[in-house]
DNA sequence: TACCGACCTTGAGTGCACTCTAAGCAAACG
DNA sequence: CGTTTGCTTAGAGTGCACTCAAGGTCGGTA
């Protein structure tokens, strides 16, 4: 993503607004997490106040909440990874993000697959017991 | 489960009769899982050959085939473990299992929900990156 | 002025679920 | 008889995704 090579002009999404303790509450995510994040590179560095303190920008916020619906659907930080760079190289990879997310989509179809497969067995030992309870 | 308790007779469900080679064919486990699951008390010491190997009957295969509907699920091994030991304790357990089994399948119903919903913005995402390729 | 809270860093620690090592035994095989 | 294969154990190691400790700065507050 490219948001960090724009200004971060007032008003406009980039622009440095907040603590890392108002990302924590904005998107759950801990300030170790945010600052690991950054760290491993899933994140573009923040900008900073004077003294070092990192303010995040609305589109850090919206990056954030994507990798958060990521991470939600079991993709690992490998792969987050993957396509953090594909989003940074710029807009030539568009296909290949694509395909990226097609196959962790398909992978998440599966696994609700195998969830709902696995549950029908759940399902038959729940009834197995509450047969004997009535 | 009380399959240990039975005398392994042969050609009932108790009868030790596979390596676990041959569990690690039949269940996906791999022998060293299945010594830890063993040893953290999730399935019942086999039988041993004369010397010292393990010899697994049906009974043990079709509680370790359970044991991998339960993880398929996402169950943590210290609810399996929870569910082993109402198991052992005896049919007084029945409903405890049930409701524990309850509970986790409502986790499961909830882990669904929450694939499918993160998996809309993915789906968002590849129909934004797939109009810019048509 | 002293204290508190929110932040900073690097490197180490944690929880979870396995997974492997090293040294050994026994049966089968060539 | 030597080698190979499948197995044994206790304890340590691994991968993953965080999470924390320790020592620090700075602004706000009493």
């Amino acid at each position: 993503m490219s948001q960090m090579s724009q200004a971060a002009v007032a008003g406009s999404e980039f622009e440095a607004r907040y603590t890392i303790g108002e990302v924590v509450e904005r998107t759950g995510l801990t300030a170790h997490t945010l600052r690991w994040y950054e760290r491993i590179g899933l994140l573009d560095h923040p900008a900073r106040s004077h003294h070092g303190q990192r303010r995040f920008s609305d589109a850090d916020l919206g990056w954030l909440r994507f990798l958060g619906n990521l991470r939600a659907t079991g993709m690992p930080v490998a792969a987050m990874l993957r396509y953090t760079e594909l989003v940074r190289a710029g807009d030539d990879t568009r296909a290949e993000r694509r395909e990226l997310l097609i196959a962790h989509r398909e992978e998440v179809l599966a696994r609700i697959r195998d969830l709902q497969t696995n549950l029908l067995v759940l399902d038959y030992k729940i009834d197995l017991y509450g047969q004997d309870c009535q």
